[in-house]
DNA sequence: TCTGTATTTTAGCACGGCCTAAAAACGAAG
DNA sequence: CTTCGTTTTTAGGCCGTGCTAAAATACAGA
């Protein structure tokens, strides 16, 4: 029973929703289909086989998780995934803004140990051209990282803020840096200790102070 | 109106019969269907969709050849598809009957300039590791050369018997000099003007004259 | 030229993966 | 607890890609 590059794609979209806010949770048919810009009806159909195939938790109406056996396919396309995005950049010399649709269809060749021989190949890197992670183990890529730990380019999703003094937190829910939001960093600027930010398409400066403050993961 | 993958194997293998004994030639609904592993009747309906597409010539009964864009899409592919088994045996580290299917996979992968990365990042190969010709012009990998122009070792695969007298094409028939078999060049005994070649495992002698006559592609 | 065999095509079926429209279920608010 | 708006599922259709069985066509030998 193989795994279409399609099943393949909800397995990913499902891990990304849920753990979109730092912990587990459903994911919904109808997010499912805007993630994977298709229609609900089309997802509920789609749902249905991956259940049969025991890849993800369904109950009608309910949402879904990931198996243990869906997590494995979704975390391993996850790496495969970031491994490719470096070879692209690193070895091809793409540019790191061009390399996520080719990396998208390059996760789905699968032969047994070939994401070794590439992690190998590349020198065992630890962070895709966007600055997301790539690990061997799964568990690792749920760490919480404060946002001043990331590297340039890096996508990233708001999952804590730390207390902090209203007026501050105020500062932050206005630059949009609230749970759920995501955004990447466009630029660390040490001489002033500030991060040049994109958060909800617009450009978004905060120190570096209080980037220690907000917590993210940079998943998929 | 894009073209499938398994659209694109149908190209490769029409591209491979077409060839097959050196000059153009039709390839038959049968043969296809052997070459692809399926039936006649999944062929037919194949083809259909393939001519509705501009990427071969079909009629009814009477075999299929490619359009030229049919042409450029089969070339393009085997081109993308050696590259691919140059990588993985030269970079990543696999044994060169380890990457057909590999390279299989990889060469639907499509973004607009990236052979001509890979072909770069490899150092512009000439063949790949199975000895088969990468070119940029696909007007070449329809070059032949007569068997007595190789030079001592070369691999070679037959693909166009010039015509003769019929003693003397049973006379390379019985060597197993035909087209679609492949073999070796021992040794150029000058002396006599011989030339002695390893063919289907066993050692055979023809004459200058006749080498002249057998043309073959070279495999390294 | 006829006829039998081999090849090819058509017809009909199934499933994956997409859609729209209609029905069903859910959950919040009165 | 009932009703209303939202969400989800079902129903049914379309296309691509496969199949088998039956019909059409081509070809070679008598």
């Amino acid at each position: 029973m193989s795994i279409s590059a399609t099943e393949q794609n909800y397995l990913k979209a499902i891990y990304k929703l849920s753990y979109r806010y730092g912990k587990e949770s459903l994911a919904s048919t109808g997010d499912l289909a805007k993630e994977l810009s298709s229609t609900p009806a089309t997802v509920t159909d789609t749902l249905q086989r991956l259940s049969r195939k025991n890849l993800i938790h369904y109950r009608r109406y309910q949402g879904v998780t990931l198996t243990d056996e869906g997590m494995g396919i979704a975390t391993d396309l996850i790496r495969l995934h970031r491994l490719w995005e470096v070879f692209l950049v690193e070895k091809l010399g793409y540019g790191w803004h061009e390399v996520h649709d080719i990396a998208e269809q390059l996760e789905h060749v699968f032969e047994e140990g070939l994401a070794e021989r590439l992690d190998a190949f590349l020198g065992h890197p630890t962070h895709d051209p966007h600055g997301d992670p790539i690990v061997a183990d799964p568990q690792e890529l749920q760490s919480l990282s404060p946002l001043s730990e990331l590297e340039d380019g890096a996508a990233f999703t708001v999952h804590r803020v730390a207390d902090g003094d209203t007026e501050w937190l105020q500062f932050a829910a206005r630059q949009g840096l609230i749970p759920g939001t995501s955004g990447r960093i466009m630029e660390f600027i040490k001489a002033d200790s500030l991060l040049a930010l994109l958060v909800n398409k617009k450009q978004v400066f905060i120190s570096h102070a209080s980037a220690e403050k907000i917590f993210v993961t940079t998943n998929v």
